[in-house]
DNA sequence: ATTTGAATTGCAAATTTATACATTTTTTTA
DNA sequence: TAAAAAAATGTATAAATTTGCAATTCAAAT
């Protein structure tokens, strides 16, 4: 579902900017974005989203994403793209045609994510290959660039 | 209170070592190791600690120390120190006493805390200089001490 | 040693978060 | 496109966590 993919992109957003305390709080300013939804969807989403809940000596607590922890310096924030073309899959893998020249910035800007789902990238020059770790399916490659890279969803044909 | 700081390390000890996902559960495991506490106490505890709950795919959800995640490689877990001898306080730094030689690997244990509270540390032969940073309390450096190093309450003697 | 103030804690209640279940919506398959 | 399966969501409730308050313990200062 296309709302569901731009409400977990929203909530990532405003967790990496803003310092969130409670559920309630966050519940507040989706549904001031437009979002209907309730709080037991909103545990849900943060729970997908794996967003931890930690002691703040601010705000007492307050929510953030676990990547920004645990791994490399980078590898939150959304990530925009351009000239992308299009998706398909072969062989367990993702093949992205994208504008001649920009596959290597793509790939690129995928490998950044950091996301364990992607094994890695090959660029050509208007193809990028993105091979996902063995046991990750179609779907997860293609919810992962749908909740991390911003219009993704937009640009999508099927 | 002697029997606070062990509690706190113990918590930390075990977060680190275990993968826990209620405060009933921990709980139960620092009552089984002797600690007569209550759950109100443990919250309050993880508060102070920084310890975050974050989904986890395999127990739904974990305990964890903040800093593991947020700052430096390692930072975490205890460390142990030989040769300490005494502590005291002067010009709003500490001076630590230390057998003969030994300065250097416990300025280096110190510094590799990587807390807040400590701008920095100098060691010579037998004495260790510890700076605090600015605000920082003679009683948040002990407490500090006392609770990631451990036997260092034992040593104090008042 | 006594007083005084700060820190720690338990208890009970409030708040916050998670989830079972039923239902609706979306996606996939035939 | 209809049927079947999977995913998403709301409602109500359960479970988990936090906190105000009072009491106790500890530490500092006289």
């Amino acid at each position: 579902m296309k709302d569901r993919n731009n409400r977990l992109m929203t909530i990532r957003r405003m967790i990496n900017s803003r310092n969130i305390s409670s559920q309630e709080e966050l519940l507040d300013m989706l549904r001031k974005q437009g979002f209907n939804m309730t709080q037991a969807t909103l545990s849900r989403d943060l729970k997908y989203l794996k967003v931890a809940k930690m002691p703040d000596s601010d705000r007492g607590y307050i929510y953030m994403l676990a990547e920004r922890n645990l791994n490399k310096p980078s590898g939150n924030d959304d990530i925009s793209i351009s000239g992308f073309v299009s998706i398909d899959f072969a062989r367990d893998m993702a093949i992205m045609k994208t504008l001649p020249g920009h596959a290597s910035s793509i790939a690129y800007a995928i490998d950044n994510m950091n996301s364990y789902e992607v094994a890695g990238t090959v660029a050509g020059d208007d193809t990028v290959l993105v091979i996902p770790r063995d046991g990750v399916a179609k779907k997860d490659i293609l919810n992962l660039l749908k909740n991390r890279i911003s219009g993704f969803n937009e640009r999508m044909k099927n």
